[in-house]
DNA sequence: TTGTAGGCGTTATCAA
DNA sequence: TTGATAACGCCTACAA
């Protein structure tokens, strides 16, 4: 379908009476313009439906006025209900939107999909790469920023190139949950860690383990993915090897809901005779049975403050190397 | 930060000795260049590290290779563990990769976003536009159809102007959930419809219309907007009303979930006093208490149509009006 | 305050 | 098969 061409600055100026020049000023808004003038070019834009090329601009300006935001996860984790891609997203493109820039979103769960966005960052397609996640050593975030690409990360990138990075408090948060429980009495705590190769997988065992050791307790670890499959394998794990236990910390909601459901199965009543905490506080976490005690991580404030970070870099300012926003711990009634 | 200019086609065709034109051709992958030249080229490129300016490509091949996909709802059901909008978004990203387009992602729940929205895809800033959803009778996708910008909407759409889009089969998938219902000897069926503005909203209740009525039975509706809060409030409606109910067919699998928990909290039993069943078929519907019968719709396949449609229309060829998934009813323990 | 003119990096049309 | 050369639509010195 062929379609009417649109119409472009000359189209607007020979319309206004005016030159090029001045149509491009009174379009982005430079003050030099006469008034009268201003206004016709303002109705010859209405009138034609002008809409700048942004391509054209781009050529010219060395900008795209676009961002892009990585999800290095494989399709599985990426959609799943723990919403903390999605949050990233939405506050990532709430952000993006006050700024008039344009959210581009890269899945990069497999190599290939992680060389595609590679090639596209590195070809300077964007003003600027927002990481959703990381996992391992990945490169690409210090290679960006070696190029003078903006980055931002969402979590400490554990590559070798310092990149900036918003991250949440693991640690501290972790820490004050299995407080709670050794508070209320327990002291045969286990944990179900998230993966090895992220840091809010690795510093939330951490956050067990600061708390566990200096208790005398023994560590009783398994290792899931977030995933809910993942936290029902390594439940039944934690009870083969220790039937007794009397408390689990689970890094993610997901794993903590279905340690819960996995406990029930069981015959174990929940807080009762095991008590469970887990960490995001999704949605679900108020309607599990019973509700859900968590450690709350302000997901979609992490997306606007990693974008908030990268724009200002993007603009030339300098930046905090990193962002490290409070969580909290959400008392229900599972624990 | 300034940074070491990026080489450009000048820069590649001096270092190989060509002319600009052949560089252009190989990075094309044209055929007629003589092989060493090729491998001459090629291994400037690399030693450059080349990659072609997509705004200046843009600008002569009036193509963007890039797609937008439009959400036009409020920020609280987004992203919420509904799951939708992310499958959605993990279909098209899907085929837009195999595709080599970028997916722009934009939101549009406020009047501002709406219009902001407009502006951009009208301006041709994209080479086709995706919508996930649609409210009340959006002239949006109407009028873009109009300028002969590709378009295809997820629901079809409630606007004048006929435009291509895919969805499933509200109708028969509903259906078959309240049949099964009479089938299982329940008499008082109360439904939790979905927001009347939308098509799902609308068919999903139709569907419940269509097996009550032949039935001999009285229609018992209450309003939600699909999210938990909604379901709740819908639930303690219908109780009030019909504190004999013994059904709830509720439009999405999150006001079902809200249903489970408040029928409990009246001290009834899912599913011996009342059956419940949902749609849409969330990951948490497997998790809730008891597991959720619903009706399941294929909601990334949605997305990865929606996206083939919209290449093959930006391509130029000619397109189904529309394309209706099949539903399929999930029994689980609620009913 | 306004206009002229050059150039941004590609692709595409001709010639050679 | 390759190379000039003219667009593509816009911004921005610089000149008037």
């Amino acid at each position: 379908m062929t379609t009417a061409q649109r119409p472009t600055l000359e189209a607007v100026a020979r319309r206004a009476g005016v030159s090029r020049a001045t149509v491009s000023r009174v379009v982005n808004g430079s003050t030099t313009v006469a008034e009268p003038i201003r206004a016709a070019v303002r109705r010859a834009v209405t009138e034609l439906g002008y809409v700048p090329n942004l391509a054209a601009r781009s050529l010219v300006t060395q900008r795209t006025d676009s961002v892009a935001l990585v999800m290095p996860e494989a399709a599985t984790r990426v959609f799943s209900d723990d919403q903390y891609f999605p949050g990233i997203i939405r506050g990532a493109a709430q952000e993006l939107e006050a700024a008039e820039k344009q959210l581009v979103l890269m899945l990069a769960g497999s190599p290939a999909g992680h060389e595609r966005v590679e090639r596209y960052t590195t070809g300077r397609h964007v003003d600027g790469v927002l990481f959703a996640s990381l996992h391992g050593a990945d490169p690409l975030p210090g290679r960006l920023a070696r190029l003078g690409i903006p980055v931002v990360c969402s979590g400490r990138p554990l590559g070798g190139t310092p990149v900036p990075y918003v991250d949440v408090d693991h640690i501290g948060g972790v820490n004050r949950a299995v407080q709670h429980l050794l508070d209320s009495g327990r002291r045969r705590i286990a944990t179900i860690a998230g993966p090895q190769d992220m840091v809010g997988g690795i510093e939330r065992l951490t956050g067990y383990q600061a708390a566990i050791t200096p208790a005398g307790l023994p560590e009783w670890v398994a290792y899931g993915d977030f995933t809910r499959e993942s936290g029902a394998a390594a439940t039944w794990q934690l009870l083969a090897a220790h039937p007794d236990l009397d408390a689990i910390f689970a890094a993610s909601d997901l794993m903590a809901h279905a340690a819960l459901r996995t406990l029930r199965a069981t015959g174990r009543r929940v807080p009762d005779d095991v008590a469970v905490i887990g960490f995001d506080d999704i949605e679900t976490a108020a309607y599990t049975d019973p509700p859900l005690s968590t450690v709350r991580q302000p997901i979609q404030e992490i997306g606007r403050r990693m974008t908030r970070q990268l724009l200002r870099l993007a603009a030339g300012e300098s930046i905090e190397p990193a962002l490290v926003l409070p969580t909290e711990l959400i008392l229900r009634d599972s624990a």
